[in-house]
DNA sequence: CTGTTAGCGCTTTCAG
DNA sequence: CTGAAAGCGCTAACAG
């Protein structure tokens, strides 16, 4: 059963391979109703496939969007991929998915590979924006998602990571926490992490990092011992916490929970990002939630607008940052 | 800055187009040293992509392989993802990708085109392997995952959904409790849901349905009102939950929450799935936990293999079940 | 060691 | 309304 092409369809049909293109094409108003109507029979017989490859090859017009993720086990990065796989399905284009695993060789290797396979266009959640990579990358054709390099070459999709947090911290802070601490992994200058540690500053109008608490995605033990310092010397102050994510909520409370330590009554604590777990704690968690489907719907029509911008021969804009806004979402964690 | 062809780079070398050909092909003792450095020099410098798509029509080989979801949004899924796209990457395949969102007709769309994009084979994660088109799908090239249908036409990646909670359930029993419910969305038939059920039963030979609390993913009224009776009922019996899944185990313990009930005081808990949060819970949540990334892989190498195997044209075996085993995890929710 | 040439499956003028 | 034929970028004999 060797696969058939449009050639047999039109030995079957008993026209040229021109017209069973232009059947395919749509373009009915070339031919008889007679032909296509026996067209239509020949290839639901045959179960005729048109083959995309040459499809492509002939028309030079690619249908497909590469995508890079950071990390696709992630539950922020999931659901920017539903946002991006059902924008992309709308508008006729596939999507093939790359995921970096958190590591910079790996995610190297996946643009290039991407760069390779005939696409319309990428989509890159970027480990680092700063990397070497992004400076050769055009932003005819690709758009940045979630983190933005300092200078912006490319057109990148973010969350309002500073204001979001700066207007929480301002609400803790109104509860009477005389403290509050942000914690979080590493800074390393990734922005969407400075950008929520600078609105936590602006909240509190600090101006050192002596409220910074690291943690490191693999060790708690470091943090352990600050916690255990602040939670000792606290007196009659009351304290309070940020954790820059999920992730680091979890091992922020895991530590608290192990010297029994309870929220509300012993600190206040809130986080960015919103997971369904959050609310059945007892009392529940409160957060800053992000749209991230919204994100990803927003990067796909940011690149296909683009597309279709030049090839209306119109230049491409500048590149710019695209804030999608946040929500709060208040429970009794502090 | 039209794009630069096999042609192209073969005028500026001076040579053929066989021989870049061969040179991308890496079969260089077809040709002097002399012209290799050359070509290598002239491929740098005019920063030259072959196209893949050309390629794919001349040798007809696709690299790539596609992937249907039934919701991605899902931590198993992603989870699985990353598994899948890992094994592809490293047997040189990419992966595109379609996500279902819980929706037959959208899935039913997205593998009709995963059939018409010239891939090498397809894994999907089915709603439902008893739908027509799976009929139609060959297992020559494809792989079903998580989900069996009740006749194995096609290989399928599942885990030991019976087995494990059964050995789960009985340990519980072993506990103490006196009645067990097992809590779970419809079970409309799904294998997984039903398996795992019926592991339940047949730990607690249970003969008739009065043990299994049906939720519904959008609402959580009628469990609610069993779950009074039954804990208003109890008396001196002890009484535990299984759930089928962490959404249900959320669903549960919200209900049971707001009437005030705490486990392991009032009522023992346990669940299939795995996440970081349930053990940051008071108590911890004892559970049932998958290897995810493992289901991925084995289905990219079950995949694989086949496609290997015609190649050298060996028949293709018959379709399989394989297993993958889960790992219990003890903490103190009962 | 290197070049010629005929495809791969489809699109697209250009004639008729 | 329909067909012939060139071409998309690459591969794979086959010659030389």
């Amino acid at each position: 059963m060797a696969k058939i092409t449009i050639n047999d369809v039109a030995q079957l049909v008993g026209v040229s391979t021109a017209t069973i293109s232009n059947y395919l094409n749509g373009n009915f108003s070339k031919m008889s109703e007679k032909t296509r109507i026996r067209i239509t029979e020949i290839i639901k017989n045959t179960n005729y496939q048109p083959s995309n490859v040459a499809h492509q090859l002939a028309t030079n017009e690619a249908r497909t969007i590469g995508v890079s993720v950071v990390d696709i086990t992630n539950p922020f990065t999931s659901t920017v991929l539903s946002g991006i796989y059902e924008a992309c399905g709308q508008a006729g284009y596939s999507v093939i998915f790359t995921n970096a695993s958190n590591n910079d060789a790996v995610e190297l290797d996946n643009i290039n590979k991407l760069r390779q396979q005939d696409t319309a266009g990428l989509i890159i959640n970027p480990i680092n924006p700063e990397s070497p990579i992004y400076k050769v990358l055009s932003n005819e054709n690709v758009v940045l998602l979630d983190r933005q390099a300092k200078e912006t070459r490319i057109d990148t999709i973010v969350t309002d990571n500073f204001s979001s947090v700066k207007s929480f911290i301002q609400d803790m802070k109104k509860n009477g926490y005389d403290e509050l601490y942000f914690v979080s992994w590493p800074i390393q200058k990734i922005s969407t992490r400075l950008l929520r540690y600078n609105g936590f500053n602006s909240a509190m109008h600090y101006t050192d990092d002596h409220h910074l608490l690291i943690v490191n995605e693999s060790s708690s033990s470091a943090l352990k011992e600050e916690l255990y310092t602040i939670m000792q010397n606290r007196k009659t102050k009351r304290i309070g916490f940020f954790s820059m994510n999920a992730k680091v909520l979890i091992q922020l409370l895991t530590i608290l929970q192990q010297m029994d330590y309870n929220y509300p009554e012993d600190f206040g604590v809130g986080t960015y990002e919103d997971l369904e777990w959050m609310q059945i704690f007892r009392p529940g968690i409160s957060c800053i939630s992000q749209n991230s489907k919204k994100l990803g719907e927003l990067a796909v029509k940011t690149l296909l607008d683009k597309l279709q911008q030049q090839r209306n021969n119109s230049p491409v804009p500048k590149a710019r940052i695209i804030e999608v806004p946040t929500s709060f979402i208040k429970r009794a964690s502090y």
